[in-house]
DNA sequence: CTGCTTGCAAAGGATTTGCACCTTA
DNA sequence: TAAGGTGCAAATCCTTTGCAAGCAG
């Protein structure tokens, strides 16, 4: 069974043990964002999902995108430019990598030690009692190198 | 001269060597962004600057904080609840502190050879080229610690 | 069946644009 | 005085809500 569809499967299963319903229009969401590496917003999975169910309507996209969210399932991915676009959410310390030209998101694990330390000297050197951290990366994938060599 | 009055001043000539003009308007909005050292959005800097120049519209503060945004002067804080506040620009390679009580927001250098090694080290698994990437922490300033130390 | 879900339409909220008037350089 | 800047009102865009009808459990 491919990572996707296990992902898939996954969600739909959280979903259920949360009291949610599995619906038609609920699945073709999930199944639409569980399968995409590159971040999706509202409106194009919207797109995709009607695809596969056409009475689907952008209001059951955000809808289900919450319930994905608060259950962490899925997470908004912050640009320069925006935040409106959602990925599969990172397993513990995990921080994502982002393809600034296709929008593909790969996670990496990158912390406990180094980071930590930082957030150590951080808080002695500024008083604060640090709670989180963020800390991502923006570059080009190994596709979008190749596309785009000329210029890079 | 204190620290914010300098900001202020450069960055009204920052606008005025990049062929903008020096306005009443545009003068009240950096007047208080400048001088703020927790993040404002643009209701907020309307707000506050309307005390100094009542005759200021909102567009204008979208307007303005868009061309010190252009000019590196400002930059927007991005946070999991949004991303429309601003606070004044990080200078080379500084992360940012913020407080997820009051919203100040202060810097820290933090990298060169952290997050320089980590960089290549990401770079290095995932085949991605890195052009960029964002560190911040949040966590509670010196001052609401002591407000909420019951709970903390 | 019962209550959660859905889609539509309408409401909201934030940001942008059109435009006539005003101000800086 | 010419070009850029301003504020108002209107237009957009994105997201949320109200509600009657539709399904999952």
């Amino acid at each position: 069974m491919p990572d996707d569809a296990r992902l898939h499967q996954h969600w739909l299963a959280q979903l259920q043990e949360n009291g949610y319903r599995l619906t038609a229009p609920r699945r073709a969401v999930v199944e639409i964002v569980a399968a995409s590496q590159h971040m999706l917003d509202p409106q194009m999975i919207y797109e995709q999902a009607r695809r596969q169910y056409p009475r689907l309507g952008l209001v059951t996209v955000y809808r289900t995108l919450e319930k994905l969210e608060q259950l962490g399932l899925v997470q908004r991915v912050h640009q320069p430019q925006g935040c409106q676009a959602f990925i599969a959410a990172a397993h513990g310390h995990q921080h994502p990598l982002i393809c600034q030209v296709c929008g593909r998101v790969e996670y990496f694990d990158g912390d406990s030690e180094i980071v930590e330390s930082l957030s150590s000297s951080v808080s002695r050197q500024s008083g604060y009692r640090i709670r989180d951290h963020w800390l991502q990366f923006f570059g080009l994938c190994g596709e979008c190198q190749g596309k785009n060599s000329a210029q890079n």
